[in-house]
DNA sequence: AAGGAGGGCTAGACCGGTTCACTTCTGTGG
DNA sequence: CCACAGAAGTGAACCGGTCTAGCCCTCCTT
């Protein structure tokens, strides 16, 4: 009664369907050669023998393989937190299943451990591309993953990807638009809580900041980096409450972050957004659960991942990339945003 | 200069050393029947040639794989919000990477789903065995999925598991912990927002909640079903406080319930923990970062993932398992539990 | 009726490893 | 000096698919 542990394979299918393995492959592969009469005999013994081809034979003669890779680089404490990843991955699959396709995930804790498994999985042919994420400054991952010829596709500006062909918000516009907006309001001293220098798009959006602000003759608002932790965001924001120059606007680089903002304002007795607006970045659920609720830029993190997987497919099938920006994130005013104290 | 798209396979690096085949194998798999210094020489041409073993040849020849999956069904805008899988996947990889295994990770809609697919990957043998989680009563995945064999490791009480091999936290004791607890602070109305009633262990805890509830002399508290999203927490919390028999304590099922049902006590005015306390579920980061932080019922997520992993090695090794629970979860008081208003 | 085209199908090489039966060589005990 | 054990290494079968060259047949053309 248990399970039959015989392994049935396509020689059994071809003999019970009366034909050769041949025939068997064909069909399975939709190609012409094999009658349509056949080919009905051929599915009807394999669904009998509950075969489906085995993958690694599959792609062992086929010399390709359809999984993907992604190794994500952050403690697993902070990961959990992010809803963008989780939201991010589930894009990417969106696009994968439709191809049969599967996606191996792997967390690591340092650039180096994820050269290193790239290289491996890339080397034992246990991925057929990669998708590359959280790109730093002179990223250390570029030269040693273009020399062994790793087909990937970059999330992240293409000034930081090293010539991987690449998918990227356009954040400069996103960090403009939410600091003209807190300017509009009547802000004059806005600070930024941003994320380690080192990561790319943090310093994009540091620069963006600094840029926008002195375009709109605002002295350079106070910028606090961190590691992007709801620790961090707290201790940040506890310290612009505290500083002398005590800014009426916030603008965080995500949403834990902010959510740990409005927990210290709260603590201190600041009001907001009466004394003090904050601006999230990474717009999730948790931005309309808190009270007040808070305002935020948002985008499409699923069409986002789902985007870099067309994009990856573009790679493997050896087209001609079209690198280019998803959507910018869009201001998303709730709450926790108005005009500062008169 | 562009990658050498020269494949390399074990020949080369066999011609290389000067020795077979098979000498390369055997020295790759820590395998004697190779003088050190054939098998340095080995190593040495490998580096050089930068080769290392196909994946898909190799468990073709092996009849194995070195892959297990990982199927969750819930809507990916939950999935984002609850820290607890991350946490959960990387303690599951945490103890895969020791051994060079890999995660295959896939977010499905719905059982019917999730069935076809652990199904596919065992048929296809892209799996060596698979981790299942979210069971519910009667689940419909058990019979198909035993039928086939496919080797697996269940997370979730034996009651629920249908014979599986399972791993699981005890609920009913962390309940029952945290009921006591809120009424040794004096509580005697303490309502419960949970999770949905087809899920298994939702209705273990829920269980678990009206038999302490009663043990402890107390009428039984309101219940409430929820899908365990922000939103549902929000409305969950709204709709207690607006009763007559207005609740002075919630145990919320999830953090991320708690932290909506902060925002609605704050936005209803009702102060916490002066009027009301609350009470997490999942303690992650979240819960040290609103104001006031959250109590919460915590436990060691990472813990649990690596244990359901090792559990499943023994049953891949066909070991006899050893089923059991992990740590239960235990009570972390912090600044949203108070005695009630007098 | 001969020649050609093309559909349907098969045999067998091949993908890149692992493994097993077997050979060769070296040292060892009687 | 021979028998024998054990270590080192080889050659070929095998894992389960894919794919190409080629065979047979039927139908069409002239």
């Amino acid at each position: 009664m248990s399970a039959p542990s015989v392994r049935v394979t396509i020689k059994d299918v071809a003999a019970a369907a009366g034909v050769s393995k041949g025939a068997v492959s064909l069909a399975f592969n939709d190609k012409p050669g094999v009658s349509d009469a056949t080919r009905e005999r051929i599915f009807a013994a394999a669904r009998q023998l509950g075969w489906a081809p085995n993958s690694s034979a599959r792609s062992l003669s086929r010399q390709s393989v359809d999984t993907v890779g992604l190794a994500i680089c952050r403690p697993a404490r902070l990961l959990g937190l992010e809803p963008f990843y989780m939201e991010f991955v589930s894009g990417i699959e969106s696009v994968l299943a439709e191809r049969d396709c599967s996606l191996l995930l792997r967390l690591v804790g340092s650039l180096d451990e994820e050269i290193g498994l790239q290289e491996r999985w890339w080397r034992e042919r246990q991925i057929g591309g990669s998708i590359l994420v959280d790109f730093h400054h002179e990223d250390p991952r570029i030269a040693p993953l273009r020399r062994i010829g790793l087909p990937a596709v970059a999330v992240g500006h293409p000034s930081l990807t090293g010539g991987f062909p690449s998918v990227w918000t356009d954040d400069d516009a996103a960090v403009a638009e939410a600091v003209r907006y807190l300017a509009v309001l009547g802000h004059r001293r806005i600070a930024h809580v941003g994320g380690p220098r080192g990561l790319g798009h943090s310093t994009i959006r540091t620069t963006a900041f600094e840029r926008t602000m002195s375009e709109l003759g605002l002295d350079g608002g106070p910028h606090v980096e961190t590691a992007f932790s709801g620790e961090d965001g707290a201790r940040a924001t506890r310290s612009l409450l505290l500083s002398a120059e005590r800014p009426t606007a916030i603008l965080y680089d995500n949403d834990i972050m902010a959510v740990a903002g409005l927990g210290v304002a709260a603590e201190m007795g600041v009001s907001v957004p009466d004394d003090l607006s904050l601006l999230a970045w990474d717009d999730s659920q948790l931005c309309r659960l808190t009270h007040p609720t808070l305002s935020a830029m948002s985008h499409d993190v699923h069409g986002f991942g789902a985007q870099v997987a067309r994009v990856l497919f573009e790679v493997l099938a050896g087209h001609d990339v079209t690198s280019g920006p998803v959507a910018t994130p869009s201001l998303v005013p709730r709450a926790s945003t108005a005009p500062p104290p008169s």
